[in-house]
DNA sequence: TTGTGTTTTATTGCCTCC
DNA sequence: GGAGGCAATAAAACACAA
């Protein structure tokens, strides 16, 4: 097999690929990646510099250096930058009208968006993966920020029921459950300040889906019933209260920047929190 | 200079749409 | 069935460190 020159394909405004001729004489043409065709396949390809008639002229294989790939120019590339600005694609007419404006092949022009195409494709994947990633990362922020108050939670739980305990041991408290008013002193202490600071750090901390008390929902500080009380009476009544305030906190349509993925997820986790907190206090859980 | 990684140009094959 | 788009890929051109 001889090896010939190199080709212009008319019908894409490709160039490369080699001319070869085989054991018999048969002319073959082999693109650039290697691959063969028939001349009767490759008819329709013309040499790069050439007209048809050379395609077998010696002197033009002794003359040719092989075609090279060459890149656009600068200029030529800043126009089709700005065309694919404008429009990423290509109507034949525009094809057409950039080919001659750049001096290049339609085909070439058309390789050319297609390939800017694919380009911004990718960038565009690497942008949505960052964003992607960003968010997950500030929600993982969140969540666990939402986990260590919630443990903060617990262990103040832990503390007042095991003095309110205490208190009933030792006849200080008459049990079951008392109104806030008629608790002694130090206890209307613990549950109206502690509480309602509680209650009010949660609601201004904006940290996310982490307000357990709405505003509607039983609180202590204004209905002077008390929140462990009306938790027992009505759990479903909290667990509405905890939805509710992260409702209300995706239907105000501010955007804090957090909020891309919806606060079901914090939703979600809390309520996983509070069944598991329930169950372990032995209190909330509706039978 | 050379090896290596990245970018750009171009091809191939498949798919969809008219 | 032809035109055009896209994914995958090849290969030349380019950039850059050792």
């Amino acid at each position: 097999m001889e090896s010939g020159r190199l080709f212009f394909d008319p019908t894409s405004g490709c160039h490369g690929g080699n001319m070869l001729f085989l054991g018999n004489g048969d002319p073959v043409f082999r693109g650039p990646t290697g691959s063969m065709m028939s001349m009767e396949e490759s008819s329709k390809r013309r040499p790069f510099f050439s007209s048809p008639e050379d395609l077998y002229d010696e002197e033009y294989y002794d003359e040719q250096l092989p075609e090279k790939k060459r890149r656009l120019t600068p200029e030529q590339v800043h126009l089709l930058e700005k065309s694919f600005e404008a429009e990423n694609k290509l109507e034949p007419d525009r094809k057409t009208q950039l080919a001659k404006k750049l001096g290049l092949q339609p085909r070439q022009v058309a390789v050319w968006f297609q390939n800017r195409r694919a380009r911004w494709k990718t960038k565009q994947l690497e942008r949505d993966y960052d964003l992607l990633k960003s968010t997950y990362d500030s929600l993982s922020a969140n969540y666990d920020s939402i986990l260590k108050e919630n443990d903060k939670l617990k262990s103040e739980v832990a503390s007042l029921m095991e003095k309110l305990k205490a208190k009933e041991e030792a006849g200080v408290v008459p049990p079951p459950v008392q109104k806030p008013e008629t608790l002694p002193g130090d206890m209307n202490e613990i549950m109206g300040t502690q509480f309602s600071v509680k209650v009010e750090d949660r609601l201004s901390t904006g940290s996310g889906g982490s307000a357990v008390v709405d505003e509607e929902g039983p609180q202590l500080v204004d209905s002077g019933d008390s929140y462990f009380q009306s938790c027992v009476q009505y759990p479903a009544g909290c667990m509405a209260a905890v939805d509710g305030g992260v409702q209300s906190e995706e239907d105000d349509g501010s955007d804090d920047g957090r909020s891309y993925f919806s606060v079901d997820v914090f939703a979600a986790a809390e309520r996983q929190q509070q069944a598991e907190e329930g169950e372990a206090l032995g209190w909330w859980v509706w039978p």
